[in-house]
RNA sequence: GGGCCUUUAGCUCAGCGGUAGAGCAUCGGACUUUUAAUCCGCAGGUCGUGGGUUCGAUCCCCACAGGGCCCA
């Protein structure tokens, strides 16, 4: 190690400043410890209990003690265990110390005494500093002052961290280093971690509902020749040794369809989406999402499942379907079933006066907008002009859960038409707390009319120069001509799904590492 | 794309025309039951970057970059 020879020249001891003297500092430990002979990072640690089990391990033989007359009465102890986590504050008291430590499941305080440990193998507790990763040998014991604590008989260093933590008190605020460096986040901040945990909980319920349900869960390309299923942007790529360019996934919808043609009559896929567009508060270049399609189901069946499940991910992930207010930033939110199911065309009457049967065309629904001083992007189809209505005048009344039901044939290009109109789809969107939980509708499966409304896409994608305009699959359509059964299709964002559970309003409390930009 | 706020020690924050301060962390010392331990002492900063105004800029102005919040 260098740093030893620079330990001795006190000019260059000197010189090193601010962020540099500290990481010199905790090297030169781990010299220090190197030089005990004691590896400063092993590669294992047979761990016996987690802090939590640690303490509950004593609290039993706390009870057991109770029951016994003596000594062991008033000082219960367990039998020796180990623990093993992250050093997170040091109180040192000269020939003892109370090091409190963290884990992955909570923490334990441990209490380092000279006397206990023997001096040779006291030196060690000199040396540790504020986030090294430390397992502790010894009883479990409560401290005069009541805390339950793991008395040291051994220290052992797993790794010397050589970068000190954020403040211990204050934790870490700063959001970009938060985003940045998540660790230090979940190191810190226990709601990051709590997030973190929460995020895996949704998941798994939500797949154990699905398997419960019978659903066969698949994973289908994300590199594809065509960036189809939904209308958004795609990102770019290239295949060198094929030569072709490709595209990542915006949906995994016509895949899936593929399979629903193939026989699989209840499918899902959990995966990462990619969409080119910009980074807001509840959007993020790559998501998650869940799709899933069931044969012989309409979007009524649909509507059912996605109140059962979202309010049985609610009911596992915390124990309620009704999820409790936050202050400031929304009322507590009811899931459970049913959730009002509100039509599309009355909802925008009433909340507008627009009757989008009525303004039909472009011109006559943006001066019905103008009129009532809705915003009017110049140059945009119908289908963005309306759905513009929506997002600004209906969604945001749209707090506790509700669905959306039946939209323009325009808005909805995979949908199929109600059977007694040509203009309504089959589709709903599911809201809560104001923004789109799910998009859900009875799948096109005639496949001359699924090719009509890919042209009308990319019609709309010339005349009005709309790039989001979903794009024409010849691959799907040659599926779909070979018979695709009634189908009900479901598309549920997991991020916004977790923030809705979390309480958070920003998706980048969710994802554990947000796109940013470059530094 | 537009507006507003923000960037100062490792972290959390003050300061706002006369080239910087606190708490925690670090470092040295005391201390064998503390838990934001305590007590004494030291050290740590191109004040986001680049221009400009000024005798003098962390502070005022402009541009750029990162972050945040609104709006589109």
């Amino acid at each position: 190690m260098t740093n030893e020879d620079q330990q001795e020249q006190p000019n260059q001891e000197e010189q090193a400043a601010g962020e540099q003297k500290l990481i010199e500092d905790r090297l030169a430990k781990a010299a220090q410890i190197r030089a005990k002979g004691i590896d400063p990072y092993p590669a294992r640690y047979d761990r016996t209990h987690t802090s939590i089990e640690a303490t509950k391990l004593f609290e039993y033989a706390e009870i057991m003690a109770s029951n016994v007359v003596g000594d062991d009465a008033e000082h219960p102890k367990t039998e020796t265990v180990r623990i093993a986590g992250r050093v997170m504050a040091r109180r040192g008291m000269g020939k003892a110390a109370f090091i409190d430590l963290k884990d992955g499941y909570g923490s334990i305080q441990t209490f380092a005494r000279q006397n206990t440990m023997g001096d040779e193998a006291y030196e060690i507790v000199n040396l540790l500093d504020i986030g090294d990763i430390i397992g502790v040998e010894g009883s479990v014991i409560r401290t005069r002052r009541g805390e339950v604590s793991v008395e040291a008989e051994k220290v052992t260093v797993l790794t010397k961290a050589i970068r000190p933590l954020p403040d211990k008190w204050h934790g870490l605020q700063d959001q970009e280093i938060r985003f940045r460096q998540r660790y230090l986040d979940l190191i810190s901040n226990d709601k990051a971690m709590k997030n973190a945990l929460l995020r895996s909980n949704v998941v798994r319920s939500m797949r154990d509902f699905m398997h419960d349900h019978g659903f066969i869960e698949v994973e289908t390309p994300i590199l594809v020749p065509v960036a189809a299923g939904a209308q958004a942007t795609p990102f770019e790529t290239h295949h060198n040794q094929l030569d072709r360019d490709l595209y990542l996934r915006i949906a995994t919808e016509l895949y899936l369809k593929k399979l629903i043609v193939g026989g699989i009559e209840k499918v899902f896929e959990i995966g990462r989406l990619f969409r080119n567009e910009g980074l807001d508060h509840d959007h993020n270049p790559e998501f998650t999402t869940i799709e899933s399609y069931q044969a012989y189901a309409d979007y009524k069946y649909v509507m059912e499942m996605v109140e059962q499940l979202v309010s049985y991910i609610a009911k596992e992930t915390t124990g309620s379907m009704v999820l409790s207010e936050v202050e400031g930033v929304r009322p507590s939110i009811d899931l459970t079933p049913p959730w009002p199911r509100l039509d599309l065309r009355e909802e925008i009457k009433k909340r507008t006066g627009i009757d989008f049967v009525v303004t039909r065309d472009v011109e006559s629904l943006a001066a019905a907008m103008r009129e009532r001083g809705i915003h009017v992007e110049a140059g945009s189809a119908w289908g963005r002009l309306l759905d513009k209505v929506i997002s600004t005048e209906v969604e945001p009344h749209l707090v506790q859960p509700h669905f959306l039901v039946d939209y323009p044939v325009e808005m909805s290009p995979l949908a199929k038409r109600k059977p007694d109109s040509d203009e309504i789809v089959e589709r709903f969107e599911g809201f809560v707390m104001g923004t789109e939980l799910c998009n859900a509708f009875t799948e096109l499966n005639d496949p001359v009319d699924q090719r009509e409304r890919f042209d009308q896409q990319e019609k709309q994608r010339l005349e009005f120069g709309d790039d989001e305009a979903d794009r024409l699959d010849e691959d799907f359509l040659l599926a779909i001509d070979h018979g695709m059964p009634p189908t009900g299709g479901l598309g549920l964002g997991i991020d916004r799904l977790t923030m809705l559970i979390a309480g958070e309003e920003s998706i980048r409390e969710i994802l554990l590492f947000p796109a940013m930009r470059n530094t």
